[in-house]
RNA sequence: GGGCUCAUGGUCUAGCGGUUAUGACGUCGCUCUCACACAGCGGAGGUCCCCGGUUCAAAUCCGGGUGAGCCCA
């Protein structure tokens, strides 16, 4: 028998799927629906390690619903919008958004966003996913963007959306605002100046600034009200040094005062804390930046400088005046664009907003409603959510996202929104329906785009055929379950539970499902410039895609695992014990009716296989799929091949009609709690020794498998003898004796045990088993050990002594009574212990010759070697 | 600075109040035994990160360290 292909059978079975449709979503059925709200998946192209694990692990959970008779919805979907296409666009063609015409420029992206999706496509199906192509979507096309818009509507119309002129962080790179979620963190050394500034009336002050080109934004020094150093300062009028204006000293607690000089200033705007300050201490605003991060006319001498060039300039000034006291190096976290990697300024620009701080006790509410797997990760959301005290800016200056549907006059401010009938629509485009009510003047269509997380946000609700269907939408709303990876938590999570707040009061998904990252071997981060990525696709060449689905069954949720090549290199060798099970158990035809009654052995290997089945059932339902992988695996390999297949091998070669039912039934089984997790081998194995004309095409639409029932007796006696199996064999070993055993002879109360003769004979290759409940032999004790278990609760605060008198008995003059209770000499007296406080070892010897004792478990066996002495 | 997670044989890991502390990989020995050498059987290998505390009993609970990773300020 040849070992399992899988470069042979995954392809074929894909193919298999893919014709015979059978992910297929029934949006009529009766059935129960289990619906997942999948990561539509960004239009780059590279399959990435994170795909990899990350997508497997959602398919474990629509795999097993499907199995267990749920309509399972879960869509192949993909996310286009936004500005990592640009950004490859604009590198691929030499553009920039100003450089082409709209048009253009957005026909570029689109064909960029949409080149890599057939690959994409076929990436998912080599994972072996079980996606359903019907209920596709993308959101970069109209017939989402349509519902974006829709969304933003119907919000703007209830008040939640306004427009305004607010700081917000911005990047003069990619020229657009950015939400603080788009704002990432990176240490970067730079240097603090301490700079005087002159008091009126006599005086100075020294203020710590990492940003001394916006001097000229001053508008008030900070500091603490606690600290003496500045108690003269406060309340006085600063000379900004350079330009001559003044401000005020004041004080605020939330100043540091160990860190520079303890005085700050505050400027418009510095960072995000400035902007607080200003906003809290009602301070007026001057804005020294524009938006392509050049100095403005406000900046005097520094105009037209970039930041840092500004810097240059403004520190030279300052030493020239005298008033650069010194500069040391600091570390420091500071704000940048998620994309480029550019410093974020924080600028004034009119732009749209969503309410969104005033609704974060309402998100933590509904995350308190919705199940976390697992339910740590719900920490980061709460985290997230208390942090934000700006509304989330939604409008960005760019191009390739969706429009915002609105037409504004130039003249007075008026806002025109689009009639929701008329979405999707491009107001730049469409012309407006009509004037500016105010002064007759034509409406200008808003070249501004929504955040891509205006989109994907209402994944849940456009996945539920949200305003298309409102017969669907009421039953499948909320989605059964949404899974991520953690990191978007701050993201997709929140965004998607706030506006499904927003729209509809309404939890998104009953359950989430946190995946983790997977990291390089070393737990170090993938990063592609620090070269250490690891690219799946020969991964998957190499083992096959269901090792490489084994793999991700290994990692727990929510955990980043340190990548291991060797879990993928088991999950092949799963895929061929699978394959090598399947081909025993069927090599000989089996009855189709269950016996009426099983010998111990069969009871016992039934038995566990129910217990399995019901462990792994509950695991999967709470999303747990490490440890059901862990428990189908152990049980799979380790008690059914390794045991119970060497026990009943040569009751299968005499056609033994209940071994053989029993060894097919289990198998066929245990191939269907596998099939979640590696759909080829299963399907194939399904295929090719287990299927019947009656039975479902493919085995990931037969059910889920349930316990086999029927009356097990003496599973025990069973499980009695797959100890002594285990026992010979270490005997075996240890005894260094590879010969064949002349005669077992089992010495055991369970009369049960006798019917397992053959399966004890069979394993251990012995001629003869023979069963005694008793035999004429010497028996010596040889230990005694404590049962901590029993004396603890027993003797309390006795029981260290107990176990030193038990410890320090003399095992040759050890006396009982009656009842077996042990009676010790202890600090002049007679201590009587009770005979559950202690286990009592024996050494065995026959009459005669000596035997070859073995103890297996409260069972002891007697051996006879056959022919040596 | 805060939150979360983690620290167990050479490596990775399970267990999370009483276990001879689990398994995988590696390693060593035996076996090409009629499903599988991508296998089977067995062995060796562990101060369960450190210091306190609770308890009759702690890898497991509590407190305090140390170190690592992630998220955030």
């Amino acid at each position: 028998m040849a070992a399992y292909d899988q470069r042979e059978q995954e392809p074929r079975w894909q193919k298999f799927w893919r014709e015979s449709s059978v992910y297929r979503f029934d949006p009529h059925s009766e059935k129960e629906i289990y619906s997942i709200d999948t990561p539509p998946r960004y239009t780059s192209g590279a399959l990435h390690l994170g795909h990899a694990t990350g997508y497997p692990i959602l398919d474990f959970a629509a795999r097993f619903r499907r199995m267990k008779g749920c309509n399972v919805f879960f869509p192949l979907c993909f996310d286009g919008n936004g500005m990592p296409v640009e950004t490859a666009t604009e590198k691929k063609y030499g553009i920039t958004k100003f450089s082409v015409d709209r048009k253009t420029y957005l026909k570029l992206c689109n064909d960029y966003a949409n080149q890599f999706i057939e690959t994409m496509t076929r990436q998912f199906e080599m994972l072996g996913m079980s996606l359903d192509p019907s209920i596709y979507y993308e959101t970069h096309s109209t017939s989402y963007r349509k519902y974006t818009q829709i969304s933003f509507l119907t919000m703007l119309a209830r008040g939640l959306a306004y427009r305004g002129t607010f700081p917000v962080n911005w990047c003069v790179h990619c020229n657009t605002s950015l939400a603080d979620a788009e704002v990432e963190r990176e240490q970067r050394e730079t240097e603090l100046h301490y700079v005087d500034f002159v008091l009126k009336g006599g005086g100075s002050i020294t203020i710590a600034t990492t940003r001394p080109e916006l001097i000229g934004a001053c508008k008030a020094i900070l500091v603490h009200p606690a600290d003496v150093r500045y108690s003269q300062a406060k309340g006085k009028l600063a000379i900004l040094p350079v330009y001559g204006n003044e401000v005020r000293v004041i004080e605020d607690e939330k100043v540091e005062m160990k860190f520079g000089s303890g005085a700050v200033m505050i400027c418009s705007y510095g960072d995000k804390e400035d902007a607080n300050w200003i906003l809290k201490h009602h301070l007026p605003v001057t804005v020294i930046i524009d938006e392509f991060g050049k100095m403005n006319e406000h900046a005097g001498l520094l105009a037209g400088m970039d930041a840092a060039g500004a810097r240059r300039k403004m520190l030279d000034e300052l030493k020239s005046a005298g008033r650069l006291r010194k500069s040391e190096k600091i570390e420091q976290n500071v704000g940048v664009c998620w994309r480029c990697a550019t410093p974020v300024e924080i600028i004034e620009k009119i732009q749209w907003f969503l309410k969104s701080v005033q609704f974060n006790s309402d998100v933590l509410k509904s995350s308190d409603r919705i199940d976390w797997y697992p339910a740590f990760m719900k920490q980061r959301l709460t985290d997230w959510t208390n942090s934000l005290d700006w509304d989330w800016v939604v409008s960005r200056q760019r191009l390739f996202a969706t429009p915002i549907p609105i037409w504004e006059c130039r003249k007075c401010g008026f806002i025109l929104p689009a009639k929701e009938d008329d979405c999707y629509l491009d107001p730049v485009e469409m012309k407006a329906p009509t004037p500016c009510p105010n002064d007759g003047s034509e409406l200008q269509g808003s070249t501004d785009v929504f955040d891509t997380w205006m989109d994907s946000s209402i994944s849940a609700l456009y996945n539920c055929y949200w305003l298309r269907d409102e017969k669907l939408f009421k039953k499948m709303f909320p989605m059964s379950m949404r899974g991520q990876a953690h990191e978007i938590i701050r993201t997709w999570a929140y965004y998607t539970v706030l506006r499904s707040n927003l729209l509809l009061d309404a939890i998104p998904w009953k359950d989430i499902m946190i995946t983790g990252f997977i990291m390089a071997p070393d737990r170090t981060p993938m990063h592609t410039h620090l070269g250490n990525v690891i690219d799946p696709v020969p991964l998957i060449e190499k083992y096959g895609a269901d090792a490489l689905r084994y793999y991700a069954a290994t990692c727990s949720l929510g955990t980043d695992q340190a990548f291991r090549e060797r879990d993928v290199v088991h999950g092949q060798r799963l895929c061929n014990k699978l394959w090598n099970i399947a081909n025993f158990v069927t090599a000989s035809s089996s009855p189709q009716h269950p016996p009426s009654g099983l010998n111990p052995v069969d009871s016992w290997i039934v038995g566990r296989y129910n217990e399995t089945v019901r462990n792994a059932t509950e695991l999967m339902d709470r999303y747990e799929f490490d440890k059901a992988m862990r428990v189908i695996e152990q049980f799979a390999w380790h008690e059914f091949a390794d045991n119970y297949i060497e026990m009943v091998k040569s009751r299968a070669r005499k056609d033994d009609k209940n071994a053989l039912w029993v060894l097919r039934e289990t198998a066929s089984g245990i191939t269907a709690l596998f099939a979640p997790f590696l759909p080829h081998v299963t399907e194939a194995i399904y295929q090719k020794f287990f299927r019947t004309d009656a039975s479902p095409a493919s085995i990931h639409v037969s059910d889920w498998p349930g316990e086999l029932s029927m009356s097990l007796s003496s599973a025990d006696a069973g499980e009695k003898a797959a100890a002594i199996v285990n026992a010979v064999r270490t005997w075996r070993a240890d005894a260094d004796f590879r010969g064949e055993l002349e005669e077992i002879t089992v010495i055991s109360p369970d009369r049960k045990l006798a019917e397992c003769s053959s399966e004890i004979g069979s394993a251990l290759r012995a001629q003869k088993v023979v069963f005694s409940r008793s035999q004429s032999f010497e028996r010596r004790i040889s230990s005694v050990k404590p049962n901590f278990q029993y004396i603890g609760p027993k003797y309390r605060e006795k029981a260290k002594e107990i176990t030193e008198a038990l410890r320090s008995a003399d095992l040759s003059t050890l006396q009982f009574d009656g009842a077996g209770n042990m009676l010790i000499r202890w600090k002049g007296g007679i201590m009587t212990v009770e005979k559950d406080a202690f286990d009592v070892k024996h050494s065995y010897y026959t009459e005669g010759k000596e035997a070859e004792p073995v103890q297996a478990g409260d069972t002891l066996l007697l051996l006879k070697r056959s022919g040596e002495g």
